[in-house]
DNA sequence: CGGCTGGCTGCCT
DNA sequence: AAGGCAGCCAGCC
């Protein structure tokens, strides 16, 4: 992959980000693969990972394929993401996402 | 330049 | 359902 290919996925990815609407998520796969870069997954992690902390970026809509918060419980991202979704209306238990309503 | 490490995934016990 | 494991690929040392 190239500098500039790389450039251009790392825009993707944000732009992608930005159009994933309010109480939605995505899996870091299925982000690559919008992107344009399909078997990226940790890529995007990657990428996550450098977002300052104060970022506006919608980074923890963002989730494994599992649909689950791909951090460690009593990790610092944990609660950050976690609190994050619960205040889109996610309900979470471990680290798992569910809806508030019904759901699974 | 080789080796190890991840905000991952899918397949196979 | 729950681990283990092997691909995956850019960063870092």
């Amino acid at each position: 992959m190239t500098n500039q290919a790389m450039d251009n996925f790392k825009s993707q990815v944000f732009l992608i980000l930005n159009s994933i609407p309010f109480g939605e998520c995505i899996a870091y796969g299925e982000l690559a693969a919008q992107a344009g870069f399909p078997n990226h997954a940790r890529q995007v992690g990657a990428i996550m990972k450098k977002l300052p902390k104060d970022t506006s970026l919608p980074w923890h809509r963002v989730v494994n394929a599992q649909r689950r918060i791909s951090f460690a419980e009593n990790t610092d991202g944990y609660l950050r993401q976690k609190e994050k979704l619960e205040q889109e209306g996610w309900l979470i238990v471990g680290t798992k996402l569910q809806l508030k309503n019904k759901d699974s």
